[in-house]
DNA sequence: ACAGAAATAAAAATGC
DNA sequence: GCATTTTTATTTCTGT
């Protein structure tokens, strides 16, 4: 048995894959500060959750409907 | 350091888990069924799963609707 | 060309799913409400379902053995 | 009685939330990519992700570390 | 039977 | 500390 890792491109995949890390952090920490500041001026941050939760279903669910129809025409070869 | 189980108790409540479970099993079952037998009469089983899935997400979406509203009513304490 | 959509089957289909789905959340739901109660009441919810796990484990174990036993036996004509 | 909501604020909030989640999810689809690309190169995904993990945990106790001496050299006034 | 995708379950982390 | 959310792990399903 032998294992051969290719070690420049391995190094290349990690950094890349921390530097997306870095980038969600800082997108999360962003919401985070947003949601604070929403609070101490008087807002309701798990009201402020729902509303956001739901318009992107609202969204999802046309991109849904889309793939369903997508599905019938596959299926129905069309 | 000591620790006391009161065995009758813990008896019961595994008896109803797995009760649950062979319910859960048998439901289970019953949906493949239906959905060879659906197969067998040349229904494609993986257009069929997105109607259930989109029907139920529908529904769903109606329900968080009421949610939201109740969480607005209960965020302006009317 | 004509497509032909048996609708009546496929409405028939779709209901009957739906109310599998129905029962399965129903039943899901209920073993939730078991693992809160049990949890309310000192349980340790984690080591609950690994002994259900275990419990279902072995007696499959057990039912497959008895199969095997039973090839065995037929094979053998005893 | 009378509830005042000001709704440009809102809005506003709103608007920028969903902007974030938008680039949150870029983010998340870009590292689902990644690591598609990787497991098709034959990289195994589950111990790339632990690396990360590792890494950027070994980087938080380096900053860590560093506070704590700041903090101790302010204390001291050296 | 097996690879890849999807679903479910379990564990961990976060916020209140 | 409890509950919700997020992440990870395992299992299941489907098409080849």
């Amino acid at each position: 048995m032998s294992i051969v890792i290719e070690t420049g491109m391995l190094k290349q995949l990690v950094d890349k894959l921390d530097r997306l890390e870095d980038d969600k952090k800082n997108v999360l920490d962003d919401m985070k500060t947003v949601y604070n500041e929403a609070k101490s001026q008087g807002f309701d941050v798990k009201t402020l959750k729902k509303i956001i939760k739901m318009r992107r279903m609202d969204r999802n669910k046309l991109e849904e409907d889309d793939a369903l129809l997508e599905t019938y025409r596959n299926a129905l070869g069309v």
